[in-house]
DNA sequence: CTGGAACCTCAAGCTCGCATGAAGTCAAGC
DNA sequence: GCTTGACTTCATGCGAGCTTGAGGTTCCAG
């Protein structure tokens, strides 16, 4: 499988637009793997850049390499992944990127009239915590809100 | 204006939802502002939560407090702010809103396609640099990509 | 065979957005 | 007037996601 193909890291860092320290971060963070040369040095194989795409796009989403590297975990370790395992991993996603992209929405048509109303800060309002709308439960993982703390306020309990 | 019905800096924090070193770090940053007790204790006015509900929800968006803090620049800084200046504000966000739903619902879309048939790696995709397709030039800050560098790779220029 | 670019491994540093702790001050109920 | 809790500043720490630098090694074109 070594092949002539591989890539050097600066060759890969150049093609996928990353920084080669981030393609060390990468690699010690277990996203993405490679074999050494007789003289040490890193060489990927063509599905690596694959790979590193995908991270680049995922974190442009607002995932953590954390829980893009969970995703990652779910191709195959042995072979190079195929269509149809890029295909399950990026269906595994949706759900993720409606719930974000609700949440856009929600606050794209809202800003005008709950700001400009004034419920912004008054009522329990959409626009600051959008999921006690539809799911009281946690749906495990909010997007671009870490540490989001459960003590109740007035913003989320209305008025008192 | 000091009136009776100022908040003390827990007061706001309970009822903004928030830590109150949050808060001293929010005014630290000039996003929000307070005028002192003798004693010198901070209080805030009633339109300060406001402020800071705003900044949550912006935070929930992935809008770094630079930005936001920009954003609220904008307020008038003598006065309490109108229906209108929300109004205004909220006007001048929505092509952004707009621009990262986009790119959202653009991923989504192409999560399955992109991924699946290789593109992704092999030639420029949207997926991975969405902004290439609409706008040649920059459209000044990439919500939700900070440290987006200019250098040109194959995921952007295709396959050589 | 040699020079220089590209690579290697640590270790330390940086930015963001706060949290935490120490040491002291203020406010309010009894 | 005294206690107690909420407040003050200042310094330090933290986790994520890298970057930078030092000091050394490898690769390869000439």
């Amino acid at each position: 499988m070594t092949t002539v193909h591989d890539l050097t890291i600066g060759q890969l860092a150049e093609r996928a637009g990353v920084a080669t320290s981030a393609l060390r971060y990468y690699e010690e963070r277990g996203l993405i793997g490679s074999h050494r040369t007789s003289g040490n040095q890193r060489r990927y194989e063509q599905a690596t850049l694959r790979r590193v795409a995908f991270i680049r796009a995922a974190q442009n989403v607002g995932l953590s390499l954390e829980e893009i590297g969970e995703a990652l975990a779910s191709l195959p370790e042995g072979r190079t992944p195929t269509k149809r395992d890029w295909h399950r991993l990026s269906r595994a996603w949706r759900p993720r990127l409606d719930e974000q992209i609700d949440r856009l929405e929600r606050l794209r048509d809202r800003l005008d009239g709950c700001i400009g109303c004034g419920c912004l800060s008054l009522k329990a309002c959409a626009l600051y915590n959008p999921e006690d709308e539809l799911a009281a439960e946690g749906t495990g993982g909010v997007l671009l809100e870490p540490g989001h703390d459960p003590e109740p306020g007035d913003l989320r309990r209305g008025r008192r």
